[in-house]
RNA sequence: GGAGAGAUGGCUGAGUGGUCGAAAGCGGCGGUCUUGAAAACCGUUGUCCCAAAAGGACCGGGGGUUCGAAUCCCUCUCUCUCCGCCA
């Protein structure tokens, strides 16, 4: 959500900056202002109404006790009871129409982006080079299925398309990767938690892809609408949530995060040709990490963040670049994200394998997460960023495809080996 | 699944219709005393809305009764106890 201040003082900008986003919110933001207006003046209208009749109620034991005759003050009061009770009801729809207003805004993207959508991203480093073959490489799908590490058809047959079921030595490299994700940010000091893979509305409004978003998640029936839970799409989406509605103190930040979860996600549309295999699943293994911190660390939370993702990335023995994404391409969340995109062969150029955010006070905002400053006490809102840190779902593809050998094998690579039991070759 | 109890400020806990935003204790902060500290004593100590003053809201959430609700009623959520069932 974002700072009705900010808007109220200088909408311009803030349209501006949406339109960078390429979403165009004009009229939603003249609107707001339209109701931010008659908010205040509802809200005064009810408070000196309510003043009045808090006024009144503190002298009636008072006339009571004098023997007083209250009949007359008795029906003024009903008529008072009656504005109030109107302007309320009118107070109440400004609220929720504002609210949904509110809500329904992207973030705002930070300054540096360049606007636009894909076309304007911007690789901002480069690590190695992309693997070079002497002979002609098979793609993972080929390689995973001759291998007997995925099943693909299984997993069709258990769930539909878009599933699959890891196998033997597929499996267990898939536990490798993640056990080494896992263990590399356990050194670097981050909590590890594990969360509820079914959450509640409230969750997915915090971390900002409510309501906008509601129907790429799925959803678990309920007959209670308030039991109403759904799939969780990332370990985001509760990590975000961990600290809604707390007060934090200056002492607790930064907290530092890791979850690893299955993510499940609707993923609707078709698949493009490139796409083959475990690239979009509607089901995938991802370690996510999550930071609160002050609004003043978050620039540093973020590098390091990037450098995290980058660092998994590289002990993996991938070439790959950091691209930073135009306004436009981050999500609607986030004021600023890099993804680090590697190459994987069969799939023509860089695929993202992190994605990392900056979200400002934006989800804060929406989930009222905040900290108490040592210094005067105030209270303001935490900042929240989030990465990939990894999903597996490109890596393990990538990973067997480019340490394939001219006889289908795959030697794995070193990092993962210990969590392997030692093996160094798969196949053959 | 059945039966019951409960949710009050940072914490413990009183309050069952009217100066209650809320007793008391603990904790926190400031001070007196002390070479310093502890103890003792004194004072102070919630959040939010509104640009701010005035004012208003907040005793788990929402709704209702009433001139007036922390207090009565309905409803939801959560916690606890007992019984049953179960990985």
């Amino acid at each position: 959500m974002l700072d009705i201040k900010l808007i109220r003082e200088n909408p311009d900008k803030v349209k501006a900056g949406l339109i960078a986003k390429e979403v165009d919110c004009t009229k939603e933001i003249d609107r707001i202002l339209a109701l931010d207006t008659l908010r205040r003046e509802a809200i005064f209208a009810t408070e000196n109404l309510k003043a009045e009749q808090n006024k009144v109620t503190k002298q009636i034991p008072e006339l009571k006790k004098a023997g007083a005759d209250t009949t007359a003050v008795f029906a003024e009061m009903n008529k008072l009871k009656e504005s109030i009770k109107e302007n309320d009801t009118k107070l109440r729809e400004i609220e929720e129409e504002y609210k949904t207003l509110m809500l329904s805004l992207p973030n705002l993207p930070d300054e540096d982006l360049k606007p636009g959508g894909k076309e304007n991203n911007e690789p901002i480093r480069y690590y190695g080079e992309p693997h070079k073959f002497d002979f002609e490489p098979k793609n993972h799908v080929d390689l995973c299925t001759g291998l007997g590490l995925i099943d693909y058809a299984r997993g069709a047959k258990l769930s539909g398309s878009g599933f699959w079921v890891y196998r033997g030595l597929g499996a267990r490299l898939e536990w490798a990767l993640l056990n080494y994700f896992i263990d590399t940010h356990i050194a670097d000091g981050y909590e590890l938690v594990l969360v509820p893979h079914m959450l509640g509305y409230e969750a997915g409004l915090t971390a900002g892809q409510f309501p906008k978003f509601e129907e790429d998640v799925y959803w678990l029936q309920s007959s209670e609408d308030s039991q109403r839970r759904f799939m969780l799409p990332t370990a985001e989406t509760a990590l975000v949530s961990l600290h809604r509605d707390e007060i934090l103190t200056e002492a607790e930040l930064p907290r530092k995060y890791i979850s690893y979860t299955p993510c499940f996600r609707r993923e609707a549309g078709s698949y493009r040709a490139d796409e083959r295999g475990m690239v979009r699943g509607h089901q995938f293994n991802k370690v996510e990490m999550v930071q609160y911190t002050k609004p003043e660390d978050s620039d540093a939370a973020f590098e390091e963040l990037v450098g995290k993702a980058e660092a998994l990335v590289k002990g993996l023995g991938f070439h790959f670049r950091t691209v930073k994404l135009a306004a436009g391409d981050c999500s609607a969340s986030m004021a600023r994200t890099y993804d680090i995109e590697i190459h994987i062969p069969s799939m023509n150029g860089y695929k993202e394998v992190s994605s990392v955010s900056n979200a400002r006070d934006y989800q804060a905002r929406r989930g009222n997460i905040r900290f108490k400053r040592n210094e005067g006490g105030k209270t303001e809102y935490v900042h929240t960023l989030n990465g990939s840190g990894l999903a597996t779902s490109r890596i393990l593809p990538a990973v067997v495809e480019q340490n394939q050998r001219k006889d289908g094998s795959i030697v794995v690579p070193e990092v993962l080996r210990k969590y392997l039991g030692g093996i160094e070759i798969i196949g053959k």
